[in-house]
RNA sequence: GCCGCGAUAGCUCAGUGGUAGAGCGCAUCCUUGGUAAGGCUGAGGUCCAGGGUUCGAAUCCCUGUCGUGGCACCA
């Protein structure tokens, strides 16, 4: 770097960067120029950036700030490289927290829930996003919820909407329903209540109907976190296998026994036969049997919850039953009823290999059931190989199995099913673990369904013409249970077919069908129909989706059954909602507790260094505090910054800045108050950058190498954010500005102040993402027209992005031994030579008899020598 | 149990075959009219361990250790 030869002298009173001054004023800046409005511009490329919908909960906490700020990066990248963009906000807004509210303070949930997104809106808006507002819905608006009823009806006009009595997970404390993707480790997702098994009428979408597509088109998805697909794949989990029947073996029921495996290639190692408690034909037996029948209740008390069916001990009662080995028509196999068998997996029954099952195995040690072999792993000898109290599920040749001896277990399966086919007793079958949407919820806060039950007609879906289905206006909410249901008159109505009386269904939707298609309904938020189709064709498939990986399962799997759906229906023209998909780490923070292990806020401690170890105590009053584990930013463990006050001491800029800055963006990031006095810091410092450049720059070439710097820093920048590293662009961005500040304007020769002048104006640009408001700031200083939010994203010369010279390091068998210069793209001939011609590396060399000489053109040369 | 991911400076993390880096923190010094601030300079690393491939390994392969995420009686 050329710098100049004067002594470094600090221009005389800056002024102070004032982030409350200059923030709301470009806020206002870029409203009154209508700056984010979303127009599909067809001369244009069309980018979608969607950050996952806020629940208005009622304060915008850190992790709301990351993922918004995430998305904001990107969307105004996208526009200042001239795409069409699309940048929405919505609010999820239906759902238990406000019933809760209303139940605990007496408040209305439409009330609350309207108070709380006017806070966040308020917000967010603060944070300076670069959103087109007029396309702001929540999911409670009428004008919402009453487009997804039509949807509804279309679905259920599809057939992919039913009815069904149904074992369903029930949340006691919530007092509702839950889908099986909403039970974690037995509990529910939002109570963390344990969940027990009821038997109820339930509103069921027909999700298993796409289970193939959702697992094929998986691949198409490559712009997806490989973890998110590997997590779908997972929960849909099909396996192919075969599907077959036993035919019983003198009394026995009237009809053969299904069952369902994946191992048809372990048939020779046949123990029993195992049906579920609930299925029909123990039922059949229990009728006849009485301990039969004590036995399935014994099974059916034992697990009240999802836990402690998990964890209960294998049980079993043999029939008495007999049934015939397909294969062996003299080998008969006992049927048992067995507590480990799920009725709604497959078809509730199984046979058992036990030496290849582990469940089997034990189940057969507990009974004393034979087990046998018929896998021989490789290595082991057939006289030897013995099954102790672990099964062999591993690769390995077939034995004791007649005909499928010598096979591997691939070609044993094949023929296996071909086998049970030719003979007429089953075929192969796919098999998913997925269950059907279960969609009902008891609660009265959540989208009506648009049907009615009447005694005549049965269960009737109203006319589109009857809707919206609206909640009654005088709702009483302050009770537990369903409001909707125990409303006096809301849900007796009249039959549309036959005009008699009749009763609403008073299930309302679960909440994530409202996430479910809202992506869709952006593209045009005011349109008459649920899907404006011509918006939607421009805007979708959403570019870039971001948000929790706490959803990789839940939303993103329904949001993707929805919208195959409304294709099929021809609604939508895409299959796939989102292309692209981004996973944001949480935000964490350090906990502090007392003495008494009371946990303490972050704002009321402060830190003494002792050397190394680092101490902290209460302000007020100074005692000491342990230091705890990082951890999710949380109220009960009391580790939450509020963004406001942030925002008020640093500027939302600083705040921004920070959390995008920290950590890559997929990991969790730590806030810590020196991290964010960092990033204002840089704030401070940049601007004094642009402050101390002088407002006339004379005419002239530019210094070389500062110009350099600046085009290497343009493509890195531009490459950090294209590729998801803003951590990493932004690190670019800091000593970028060290760089500048060894080049200060002050006494600079007029080729730096050129260079300065390049190099400042890509700088506001390239910082605009980060820090939309400083940019804008910054841009005005050093003359540069209209705003930042219109400029184009600044170009570079991918020939200035390399220095001229390359400084060559030379290595002499792997050891680095000197250096060179050498024009960039040198030759490696002519690279040789200049080695060779080195006194240094000559001396290196004395007495060694060169065997190889490997040159790497610009990076490095090294000599094999001995 | 099954399927993943990770381990690099005190901290948070870049770096995917070619000279070990950034920010923060820490230390020294300067400034004391930006002052509950600013600046200069610097120290700090068995790239988790062991083995392999290679002229060359933080990077690729194998084994192990530790941490972590998801799924889990799904036949």
């Amino acid at each position: 770097m050329t710098g100049s030869p004067t002594p470094v002298q600090r221009p005389v009173v800056m002024a102070r960067y004032n982030p409350k001054e200059t923030e709301p004023k470009w806020r206002k800046a870029w409203t009154d120029a209508d700056a984010f409005r979303a127009v599909a511009d067809p001369a244009k490329p069309k980018y979608y950036v969607l950050e996952m919908f806020p629940y208005p909960s009622g304060r915008v906490h850190m992790g709301h700030v990351r993922n918004y700020s995430l998305g904001d990066v990107i969307a105004r990248f996208k526009r200042a490289r001239g795409f069409s963009v699309l940048h929405p906000m919505g609010w999820d807004a239906f759902g238990l927290p406000a019933e809760n509210a209303a139940m605990e303070r007496g408040v209305d949930p439409r009330a609350w829930t309207y108070e709380n997104i006017a806070r966040m809106r308020q917000d967010l808006k603060q944070l300076g996003l670069a959103i087109d507002w007029s396309r702001e819905f929540a999911t409670c608006d009428v004008e919402y919820y009453g487009k997804q009823q039509a949807l509804f009806l279309d679905l259920m006009a599809r057939g992919l909407v039913y009815r069904k009595e149904s074992v369903v997970n029930w949340d006691p404390v919530d007092q509702t329903v839950l889908a099986n993707e909403q039970v974690i480790d037995g509990r529910g997702w939002r109570s963390d209540a344990l969940v027990e098994k009821r038997k109820l009428n339930q509103w069921a979408m027909r999700i298993t109907d796409y289970a193939d597509q959702l697992v094929d088109d998986l691949a198409t998805l490559d712009r997806w976190p490989d973890k998110v697909r590997l997590m779908q794949e997972n929960w849909i989990g099909r396996s192919r296998g075969l599907k077959f029947r036993f035919h019983f073996a003198g009394a026995g029921s009237d009809n053969d026994l299904q069952v369902y495996t994946t191992r048809p290639d372990t048939l020779y190692g046949a123990s029993f036969v195992g049906i579920a408690a609930d299925h029909p034909l123990a039922a059949e037996i229990a009728a006849k049997d009485p301990a039969a029948a004590a036995f399935i209740e014994t099974c059916r008390r034992g697990a009240a919850t999802e836990a402690e069916i998990e964890t209960a001990e294998k049980i079993g009662y043999d029939t008495g039953l007999r049934v015939k080995h397909p294969f062996e028509p003299d080998w008969e196999l006992p049927v048992w009823i067995a507590n480990f068998i799920l009725m709604d997996y497959g078809t509730g029954a199984i046979f058992a290999c036990p030496a290849h099952d582990q469940r089997d195995l034990d189940f057969c040690r507990k009974y004393g059931l034979p087990v046998t072999p018929v896998v021989l792993p490789p290595g082991e000898a057939p006289s030897t190989f013995a099954i102790g109290d672990e099964a062999y599920t591993g690769p390995g040749i077939l034995y004791n199995s007649k005909e499928l001896d010598g096979l591997d277990i691939e070609s044993a399966k094949a023929r296996a099913i071909q086998r049970i086919e030719a003979q007429g007793d089953g075929e192969g079958a796919t098999v998913f673990r997925l269950r059907d949407w279960g969609v009902s919820r008891q609660r009265a806060w959540g989208c009506p369904i648009p049907v009615v039950h009447c005694a005549t007609d049965g269960v009737v879906p109203l006319p589109k013409s009857a809707l919206p289905v609206t909640h009654p206006a005088d709702i009483e909410f302050g009770k537990s249970g369903n409001a909707l249901e125990r409303h006096p008159t809301w849900k007796h109505t009249t039959c549309p077919i036959c005009g008699g009386p009749a009763t609403r269904e008073t299930d309302t939707l679960d909440t994530f069908v409202d996430s479910s298609w809202y992506f869709a309904r952006f593209a045009n938020s005011h349109a008459e129909e649920p899907i404006d189709k011509a918006a939607a064709d421009y805007w979708l498939p959403v570019d870039q989706y971001i948000g929790g990986i706490e959803h990789a399962v839940l939303h993103l799997l329904y949001a993707r059954f929805v919208t195959k759906a409304l294709a099929d229906d021809g609604q939508l023209s895409v299959r796939e909602p989102f292309a692209g998909l981004f996973t944001q780490g949480m935000v964490t923070h350090e906990t502090y507790r007392r003495q008494n292990g009371e946990w303490v806020e972050p704002a009321l401690v402060e830190f003494v260094t002792e050397g190394a170890t680092r101490r902290a105590r209460l302000i007020d009053g100074g005692e000491p505090l342990s230091i705890g584990d990082i951890e999710k930013m949380s109220k009960s463990k009391k580790n939450t910054v509020a963004p406001e006050e942030i925002f008020e001491v640093y500027g939302v800029d600083a705040a921004r800045l920070f959390v995008l800055s920290d950590s890559p963006p997929e990991r969790d990031t730590q806030w810590s108050t020196s991290g964010v006095q960092g990033a204002w810091r840089f704030v401070n410092r940049v601007w004094d950058e642009f402050d101390s450049q002088p407002a006339d720059v004379p005419a002239g070439e530019p210094d070389d190498a500062l110009r350099r710097a600046t085009h290497r820093l343009v493509k890195q920048v531009t490459e950090a954010i294209d590729t998801f590293r803003f951590n990493s662009g932004i690190a670019r961005l800091y000593e970028f500005l060290n760089l500048l500040k060894a080049n200060p304007a002050a006494g600079a020769t007029p080729a730096i102040l050129v260079a300065r002048h390049e190099a400042l104006s890509a700088f506001a640009r390239l910082i605009g993402p980060f820090t939309p408001h400083l940019a804008e700031e910054c841009w005005v200083r050093i003359g540069g027209a209209g705003m930042v939010v219109e400029a184009e994203w600044p170009a570079f010369d991918l020939g200035l992005t390399e220095d001229a010279v390359k400084i060559l390091p030379v290595q002499v068998n792997g050891k680095r031994r000197g250096e060179i210069s050498a024009p960039a793209g040198a030759e490696p001939a002519d690279v040789e030579r200049i080695v060779l011609a080195d006194a240094e590396i000559a001396q290196r060399l004395e007495g060694l008899t060169i065997r190889k000489i490997i040159v790497v053109k610009d990076r490095i040369v090294n000599i094999v020598a001995a």
